[in-house]
Parts: C-alpha cells; sequence; structure tokens
DNA sequence: TATTATATATCGATTATCTATATATGTCAA
DNA sequence: TTGACATATATAGATAATCGATATATAATA
C-alpha cells in the first residue's frame, strides 16, 4: 500500500526507541520488528536506521554492544540508557499533543469525542 | 509550549487542504486559522506557507484570485479544485493508516482499543 | 510620526530520509 | 561446490520539508 514517505519524517526515532523499552536489539531486528508491529506501513531503510543509531548513541540515548554466537554473524545490540528512557517519555506525550492536534483540524476544529 | 517540529513534517499539505475544503482562504488567514484550530501547536511560518502554495498552484491542487476590498489590502485567495479534493481524500486516509500504525507500535504492537 | 499587525515573497541553511553501493557471513538448493 | 538469497552493518550522495532571516508594502493604532 506503500504510504506517502514524507509523513514519516520524525517519528522514526520515538519508534525504534519504543521497540528498545521492551528489550535490546540490533538494527536488522528493529527493522523486521517495526515491519510486523506496523504492519508494514513502516519499511525502514537500513540507509536510515543505522545512520540514526549512530546519531542515538552519539548522544548517550543508546548504547550498543556486540554479541556472537557459535552459529550467527556477530550482531550489535542496542540498548536503552537512561536518558535514553527519559526522552521517549517526552516523544510520546509530544507525539500525542501532535496527532490530537492533527485530528483536531481534520475534525473540523472541534476538539475530540465527535460523534 | 512547542513541539518537537521535526514531527510536523509532511502533515502540513493535508492541513492546508483541509482548511480549504470548508472555504478559500488567504495565506496569512490559513497561519492564524491552523494555530487557533490546533492550539498553537502549529504556529506555521510564512517562509513554510507561501513556497507551498505556490508548489500546490503549480500541481494544479489549488488555484488563486486576487482580491481587493476598498479598505483593506489585496489579499491572495487560493480555492481547492476537484483534484485537489481527491488529493485530500487520499492524504487523509493516509495520515489514519500513520497514525494507527504508530499507536500500534506505542502500544506494544497491539492492534487498537487496548484498555 | 513611529510602531505594530497584516500580507506576500524569496533565499540559504538545516535536517530527515531515501537510493545506491559496499562489504561480509550464513544457509539452502541445484 | 557454486550460486543465489537472507542476514547484518555501514557510508555517500540526492532529495525534500521546514525554518530563520530578510525584504517589501499597506493599514491600524498609539
Amino acid at each position: 500500500m506503500s504510504i506517502d514517505k514524507s509523513l514519516l519524517t520524525g517519528s522514526t526515532t520515538v519508534l525504534i526507541l519504543k521497540l528498545l523499552e521492551e528489550k535490546d536489539m540490533y538494527g536488522y531486528e528493529m527493522i523486521s520488528n517495526l515491519a510486523k508491529k506496523s504492519n508494514h506501513t513502516f519499511d525502514l531503510k537500513a540507509g536510515t536506521l543505522y545512520p540514526l543509531l549512530h546519531n542515538l548513541e552519539k548522544n548517550g540515548i543508546v548504547e550498543s554492544y556486540e554479541e556472537s554466537t557459535a552459529s550467527e554473524r556477530t550482531r550489535k545490540y542496542y540498548h536503552l540508557t537512561e536518558k535514553g528512557k527519559d526522552v521517549l517519555k517526552i516523544k510520546e506525550k509530544e507525539w500525542h499533543e501532535y496527532s490530537t492536534a492533527v485530528n483536531r483540524v481534520l475534525n473540523g476544529g472541534l476538539s475530540f469525542a465527535t460523534r
């Protein structure tokens, strides 16, 4: 169905942080997990995710560690820091405010719970 | 309260088209109208709106006409075309899909109506 | 007369995401 | 065993959306 990509802008971070709240994950896992949870509305590209993760790590929002088993190739796991948890809370609140405001306009300026 | 600006990206068009569905408007009016309807979550800048309107007109989604009264300075009104109405319908549907998908992730991958 | 609100417009900078490309390993089928 | 495909991470360059700054001009107000 492929939704207009420009809508995606900005909310990728909160989605990633939300995934990491549940458990530590590696990049590739986040992509498939997000695709599944969103019913393929979010088919995040590697070229989007990895730079984003590097940036989050640089800002102390996530931290990474490598893990390799005998059978599988090395994976880089990401862990949500305390600071990251705070950021997630703020961003969840922002999303709520933002989507509420969009809906208010799309419903003709009425507050909510119309109909 | 000023929400993270990056969240805004992409949805500006659907908001503007929605305003024009109600009635013809000029740019300055859209800015104040949108600010009011959204409780100042969307304080659109002139430098954002005017290029956007020019682009919509170029694509046949809106058309403009000038109107001047005796007392007020000339205003450039924008009118939603038939094509624009179709685009609005599509974009409203996209917003619904998109916000539903975000909420699904933020609620832990559950469908909806949790709690 | 000076300031503020109204009204439209453009330019350059920033940021987010994409596409494309690169590299390397593990798995499975021919 | 060889080729194709899925897994896994990474970077470079292109595109698009928005902002801040700046410009211009008129109407209203102090």
